[in-house]
DNA sequence: GCCAACGTTGGC
DNA sequence: GCCAACGTTGGC
């Protein structure tokens, strides 16, 4: 089982929004290395941070775990949709997502102690602070969920 | 395949 | 709203 951590920008869809519908699609990630994360690594049962992003507390607020591997993600051929991608060919399509359950709400860790916290320095989201899927290690991991005060 | 121009992300 | 970092596009 690995460790991830997704960013949303909680004003579109957030740790509260994941908790009311249960279960929800990830879509709209359109950046090829977090695609090709999500579509060669990412594996069901993992844990992902759910981390709250370009709002007033950006953070890590949540904990979610993978229910559905990569499928392909319709709204790349929707027009009507902020995620259509018109050069995606059906026949190939360019983008996918996974499924994700609501695990639990985390006491806001910020991204302030994130950097601030010496354990963490060789994160993801410290040192290349833009990709949206991103690995987390088991230490990383651990660390966090004790900065939120939650033992396991 | 290089690289300049341009677009997006995302913290502050 | 600013702007730095970085990803993408497209001419050559």
């Amino acid at each position: 089982m690995a460790y991830w951590l997704f960013k949303t920008e909680p004003d579109t869809f957030s740790i509260d929004t994941l908790k009311t519908l249960g279960t929800s699609c990830w879509e709209g990630v359109r950046n090829y290395q977090a695609r090709n994360l999500m579509r060669d690594e990412v594996k069901g049962g993992d844990k992902v941070f759910i981390y709250h992003s370009s709002c007033k507390h950006v953070g890590v607020a949540g904990v979610a775990t993978v229910s559905r591997e990569a499928y392909t993600d319709h709204f790349q051929f929707d027009p009507e949709s902020p995620y259509y991608d018109p050069k995606s060919d059906p026949a190939n399509p360019r983008w996918i997502m996974v499924d994700v359950d609501y695990e639990r709400h985390l006491p806001l860790v910020s991204l302030a102690a994130i950097k601030a916290n010496p354990e963490l320095t060789e994160m993801v989201l410290v040192k290349r602070s833009r990709l949206s899927i991103q690995p987390v290690s088991e230490s990383e991991w651990h660390t966090i969920l004790a900065m939120a005060g939650v033992s396991a």
